[in-house]
RNA sequence: CGCGGGGUGGAGCAGCUCGGUAGCUCGUCGGGCUCAUAACCCGAAGGCCGCAGGUUCAAAUCCUGCCCCCGCAACCA
């Protein structure tokens, strides 16, 4: 590609390997690889970047725990990592890992250059140290001057960190935010930044870390690493060269068009990052565009909720483009969205098998039937309904264009099915069975077989940058080679189809699904490859929670008694627990229960439970709880484990 | 008073920035067509736009108060 003037510099988020990516992560770098993939089309030279953070004491921890070394460990993840990512289709154009020489190799200059320049110093934090938690808390972290997680005394440490001077650059950022109006997407976050975190002053940024080693090492002292800061956000620049031997490509493609990051990181990207670039006295990103998320059914992703969903499973069912058309279709960009089953199949039926796969097939079924499977040459407006056809088209690529500059997906796509839908009315109007019986009739006719072609041709061409499979196999199916003809910029002149042109029969597009087939296959491939039982959700929910197997010595290490609940009562500020005095036969103690959704105070008393009486006291929200009590919990219900009054307090439960 | 999102026909959403016919997809009911993947097309029923006030000639849309739901955070031992 040559250089052109154009240039579009676009990032996800870097990912941070410590556990297998899910399909929240595919979201959005699926979003991202859209865009980049417009932008090209439109003639622009992309720079799409991704890549992962690899460093913390997260990664380090996970590491030992499998007896790796974290380089190692973070290896094998991005391996897999990449893996989606080509089963995705994502057109990335650089993937930059933290832990590569060229990102090394920088950050140790722009870390340099900050304590230089006298922004970043060496300071103490002032706290306290919990030797046995091996923990550092801050003054107002402490409860009634202890550990706030086991209750013991706390010995006052200082510990050393270098801090970013934030507060300096405060004004400065307002002010840009002033003349940038769209700098944060969507709008409502901008006021959130201001008023939450800008406007009470800014605090000093911790920006170094002596508690652990995995990460790159301060410049001139070793015993610190560089925090997450400066050490993930720089990749921006790091991956363009800035700061190597050839800073060509930053040249050219800074300042980024747009970072993309998800709602919780927005902070981040828009207060840190460009405080550390006027520091660096570099331009700031045009924007950041904070998405929603793709939340399950049931909140949040979890195993024992039963709603992991694995991209790669729906790929592998579906195809990726019915994946990539879910994602960028059902939920608008800005807002979070929800996953479901029988969404994502009638999403996929409705949409891609039904409207857009089945205008084709009837398209090419009767220019194969009626004109021996050569496309009409396009001669303008015919029959009386050809010029609102064309008026569609036409309408939808300037919809489609003004959605993409604002990233709204959902939106473009919405633009491309009215042109769809169109396509599929404007045959029942036209009737070209009816044209076909009637050899006066053959002008109409041909105009109305072209005019669907030319709208499939249409619509394939926009549906470019978000399903990377479909729109070839139409041009194979329509006779089209690609070129001009698959060129944006053709879709200027509606009718500008090449002559000549022979449609090839081909397979559906989209199968059409088995909806409560595919809903069941897709909630079994969630609950863990266990049939579901229907209307018992609750079942596989506890089945998908099974863990290893265990020795009966195992288990005898656990020591179980029947305990009577004497008294119980709420804990301040606390909306999930109840602290519940026990009667164990020979003593009494307090436990501390998370079950205050499910139980009112009263109706404890004079229970009999069965208690984990030699479990390691804690403290929860300020109070001690010495052991826990058994309750069986099935999604939202749970009900306590409870012992026939006869049983007396203290007796052993095995 | 921790932060944020949301309450619109049976379901899921748009509309709210810039007040003035409540729109889309699915479902339901009735009809049409036969080129097509039991698909496609037309029509109908169905909404006190969470509640209560206020501003206005006019409010889903602006203002105030309240109720409810959902994330995040702090407590599920």
């Amino acid at each position: 590609m040559t250089t052109t003037s154009k240039q579009f510099y676009i990032s996800t988020p870097i990912y941070y390997p410590s556990d297998k990516l899910h399909i929240g992560h595919a979201y959005t770098t699926v979003a991202g690889d859209a865009m980049a993939r417009y932008k090209r089309l439109r003639g622009f030279d992309v720079h799409y970047l991704t890549g992962t953070d690899e460093h913390g004491q997260k990664i380090e921890r996970k590491a030992a725990e499998k007896g790796v070394t974290p380089q190692q460990f973070v290896d094998e993840i991005v391996g897999g990592i990449k893996e989606l990512w080509r089963k995705l289709d994502i057109s990335y154009d650089d993937f930059i890992r933290t832990t590569e020489p060229r990102h090394k190799v920088a950050v140790e200059k722009i870390f340099a250059r900050l304590v230089e320049q006298g922004d970043i110093y060496l300071d103490q934090y002032e706290g306290w140290y919990c030797t046995p938690c091996e923990s550092f808390f801050l003054e107002r972290q402490l409860e009634n001057g202890n550990c706030p997680d086991c209750n013991r005394a706390v010995e006052r440490v200082k510990e050393e960190s270098y801090f970013f001077r934030m507060s300096k650059y405060a004004d400065r950022l307002l002010a840009y935010y002033e003349a940038n109006q769209d700098f944060i997407q969507p709008e409502s976050r901008k006021n959130e930044m201001i008023n939450n975190f800008i406007k009470p002053g800014l605090e000093d940024l911790a920006v170094s870390r002596t508690t652990f080693d995995w990460g790159i090492k301060v410049p001139n002292d070793p015993k610190h690493v560089v925090y997450v800061w400066i050490d993930a956000l720089s990749n921006y620049i790091t991956a363009l060269g800035y700061g190597s031997e050839d800073e060509s490509k930053f040249e050219q493609f800074w300042p980024a068009d747009v970072h993309l990051v998800g709602k919780e990181i927005i902070r981040f990207h828009t207060i840190y990052w460009p405080i550390m670039l006027m520091a660096l006295d570099i331009p700031l990103p045009r924007k950041v565009f904070g998405h929603g998320w793709l939340l399950m059914k049931d909140g949040k992703m979890s195993k024992s909720k039963g709603n992991v969903v694995d991209p790669v499973m729906l790929i592998e069912r579906y195809g990726l483009d019915a994946l990539r058309y879910y994602l960028l279709r059902e939920v608008p960009f800005g807002a979070d969205g929800t996953f479901t089953p029988e969404g994502f199949v009638e999403r996929i039926n409705f949409d891609l098998a039904n409207d857009l796969g089945n205008l084709l097939n009837r398209t090419i079924a009767m220019v194969d039937k009626y004109v021996d499977g050569k496309v009409p040459a396009y001669v303008g407006n015919v029959t009386e309904f050809d010029a609102e056809l064309q008026t569609v088209a036409n309408e939808a690529l300037v919809e489609v264009e003004q959605a993409m500059e604002n990233m709204e997906f959902s939106v473009a796509l919405t633009a491309i099915w009215k042109l769809v839908s169109a396509a599929n009315k404007y045959i029942d109007k036209s009737a070209p069975w009816a044209l076909a019986k009637d050899v006066e009739k053959a002008k109409e006719l041909d105009s109305v077989l072209v005019h669907l072609v030319e709208s499939l041709r249409f619509a394939s061409v926009m549906l470019q940058p978000f399903l990377t499979r479909a729109p070839k196999l139409v041009w194979q199916q329509l006779g089209i080679s690609e070129g001009v003809a698959t060129d944006w910029e053709s879709l200027r002149t509606f009718g500008s189809l090449p002559v000549d042109i022979q449609v090839v029969k081909g397979d559906p597009l989209f199968p059409r699904l088995e909806i409560p087939v595919e809903t069941a296959y897709i909630v079994e491939q969630m609950t863990g490859g266990v049939a579901p039982v229907v209307e018992n959700q609750a079942i596989t929910e506890v089945i998908a929670d099974a863990k290893e197997e265990i020795g009966i010595e195992d288990f005898a290490k656990v020591e179980l008694r029947v305990a009577q609940v004497i008294s119980a009562e709420p804990v301040p500020k606390a909306d999930k627990l109840l602290k519940l005095q026990l009667d164990l036969g020979f003593e009494q103690r307090q436990v501390v229960s998370g079950i205050a959704k499910h139980y009112a105070p009263a109706e404890l008393v004079g229970k009999k439970v069965i208690c984990v009486v030699n479990l390691k006291p804690v403290k929860l929200r300020g109070e001690l709880s010495q052991g826990m009590i058994l309750a069986a919990s099935a999604g939202e219900t749970l009900t306590l484990a409870t012992v026939p009054d006869a049983m007396p307090n203290g007796a052993i439960v095995k």
